[in-house]
Formats: structure tokens, C-alpha cells, sequence
DNA sequence: ATCGCTTTTTGCCATTTGACAAATGATTTC
DNA sequence: GAAATCATTTGTCAAATGGCAAAAAGCGAT
């Protein structure tokens, strides 16, 4: 919890008042290893916060193929859509793959903390904007790269998810086959 | 001017009398073929909405080849940064593919909208927003699919720009060569 | 330590794409 | 309309990547 409220805190300010309530808003859950936080077609109950661990995103593509779009790490704060008054069903499906804890909200606890501290809305669209930004700049890059040139973005980019993930969930969110990758690895040796 | 009017009211109301003051501060402008709009690390000077033509955005990668990021095509809002409020200085070129028509306004006329007109913050947030998503879908389904998919993909999603678009654009934005475009043009035939 | 299971590496060959250059086609300019 | 310029297509070959399957390595449970 500690964690999120410094993550929010680098947003905006907040007096103690404020942090008090969202201590009592907000629940830490766990998730193991391959569960799901989201699937795709469920409704989404939760905003949450991740502060431990690594989640998958991924869809199936239109000849089935499982393409993880990207990696969420600790301190993200994981939103429905880009909104969170509608309720939201998504297309992805969110997977742990480590074990994580999180911190959640139920959509009224949030809609609550939205109501009662002022500058609330801003502080979440900051965050959303930024996260937006990073994902536009890591993902346009990836288009005119070979895979090697991908692999070694990724490391820099993501240096603690390397030995995290596995290999083949790191290929198809770079866009190329878990064997290619291997090689690829092999030859920067 | 009235396209702009238009697209805005998409996003939010107005009344009348805040759409005269729209009016009133906007100029429209012309930019011709081969023309920068910005130019990576000249101070951008409007915020400008394009209302005919094309505009590509592009900057050039660490092996100094010309990279298209995206097009922006007509209706849409041509933005500095996430924000307004700070001056902003591009990383990126933006130049006419074709002749263009946009609404600009200076960083001072836009500021005396936003303290002038309630709401139009949240409605340039919203526009913001939907930007980034569909940036993000865009481009994140082109890494994972081969040149001829790209393409395919590519015409379909804007169709309108295919016989705009010089064929080394194109494949530049699909991040593979102007030659293999070629080819897989004629294949699909 | 061994078995069973999963992940990663490797081999082999087909296909795709890139690099480079030349040819063709299209457009502009005088 | 001829020349110059730019855009697109095509040819050739090399390099990168994919598909498939088997081998090797890693890991957990017993």
C-alpha cells in the first residue's frame, strides 16, 4: 500500500486526511503464478495497482495465436479502458506471471475517492497520459527493427524483466518466434 | 473552420457564443506540399488542426534513416506534447505530403480559450486520449505480423491515404523496405 | 538421485526480406 | 514534347527469419 500512495504522491500532493482515506479504500490482494486478473469478455471489477511482480497482456490474433502486447511491472496502476466510470469488458487478457500483490479499488471505493479529494481526476489522467506515451514509444520503435535490434531495446528498456519472464512470452511481444529469439540471444554472447 | 467546430462539438457542447470565441481566435492556414510543420528541435509555435491534406511525422533513427512514425490525416488535432502548457520543443518532423489546410492557434489564444470556455479542458483530454489509443492499437498489431499483413492491414485501416501516400512512406511507416512493399503489392493482385 | 514436465537450444530447410543496382514508369519543367 | 527529376518495379544474391522436430537443459516433486 506504502507503495502506491508514493507512486500517486509523485502525481500530485495529498494531505494526510486524504492518504487515510485511500488506505481504507484500498485492499491488497494476492495473485499467483498463471492466474488471470482480467479476462477477456469479463467484466473488470477492480482498479488496481500493481506492487509486486509481472503481469502478461495478451490477445489471440485472428489464427488463434496467443501475441503478448506487453509487460506490466511493478508500480503500474492497471485501469479499465481509459475511463473508469463505465463499466469496462476487455478484448485482452491480463495473466500473472510471477506471483503478484496488488492493491485495489472496487469501481465505488474509487468512484468514492474520486467524489471526496479534489484533483483526483487530474492526478489519474496524468498517469494514464504517461503511461499511454510509453507505450506508444516502445511499441513504434520495435516496427523498424530487426529482431536482434528489438532484443537488445528490450534489455535496456526492460533490464528486470529479462531473466523474469520467459523466453517465448519476451518473442511475441517483440514480434518474432521464441527460436529466432534463441539465436539471436546466442550470437550477442 | 467549420470542420474544427464540428469535430469539437463530437466531444463536448458548446454554445453559441463559445464557438464564436473559437472562431475568433483561430486562423486558418496554408501549408504546402514538402513544407515542415515542426521541425525536431524548433520551438512549436501553434496548436493547429488539420482540416485538408496529409501531414507525416517522422524522425530520423540512430543509423540516420528517415523513420514515418505515422500520418495524420484530415480532422485531427495536431498537439505539443501532452500538455499545452508548456512550450515544447519536437523530437520529430512533421511535413505536408500534400497541400494542407489547418486551424491554428497561438499557445496565448488557446490559453484565453482554456480560461474562458469550462469544460475544454476535459474535451482536448478526451481528444487526447482517443489519439493515444488508437496509436497503441495501430501500431502495436503491426509487429506481429509479416509485410504482406502490415500492408493489408494498412489499407484497410486507411484506406483514403493509400493513393495519397508515396509507396517509401508507406513502407517505412510498416517498417520494411520500399522494394519488398513493392513486391507484395503485386502479389496481392 | 531420478522421474516427469516445461523451457530453451539446435538442426535442417523453405520462405521472406534486405541490400544494391538497373530498368521502367510517371511527373514536372522549360 | 524533350529533358530532367522523382517514384516504382524488377532482378540478383545474401542474410534473416519461420516452421517443424528433436535434443538438451532446467526445475520441481518424490
Amino acid at each position: 500500500m506504502d507503495k502506491f500512495i508514493e507512486y500517486i504522491l509523485q502525481f500530485g500532493n495529498l494531505n494526510k486526511q486524504q492518504i487515510d482515506l485511500i488506505r481504507n479504500k484500498g485492499t491488497e490482494i494476492e495473485l499467483r503464478k498463471d492466474e488471470y486478473y482480467w479476462e477477456a469478455g469479463k467484466t473488470v471489477k477492480y482498479i488496481g495497482f500493481l506492487t509486486n511482480g509481472v503481469i502478461r497482456v495478451f490477445y489471440y490474433d485472428n489464427k488463434g495465436e496467443e501475441i503478448t502486447r506487453y509487460f506490466i511491472d511493478e508500480n503500474h496502476l492497471i485501469l479499465s479502458g481509459n475511463t473508469v466510470d463505465e463499466v469496462y469488458t476487455p478484448s485482452e487478457y491480463l495473466s500473472a506471471i510471477t506471483d503478484c500483490t496488488l492493491v485495489v479499488f472496487t469501481r465505488k471505493d474509487w468512484k468514492d475517492i474520486l467524489d471526496t479529494i479534489i484533483g483526483w481526476d487530474s492526478i489519474v489522467q496524468k498517469i494514464i497520459t504517461k503511461h499511454h506515451s510509453e507505450k506508444i514509444a516502445r511499441r513504434s520503435e520495435l516496427v523498424s527493427q530487426d529482431g536482434t535490434e528489438r532484443y537488445l531495446d528490450f534489455i535496456q528498456k526492460f533490464p528486470t524483466l529479462v531473466n523474469r519472464v520467459p523466453l517465448s512470452y519476451i518473442a511475441s511481444y517483440l514480434g518474432i518466434t521464441q527460436s529466432s529469439l534463441s539465436r539471436i540471444r546466442k550470437n550477442i554472447r
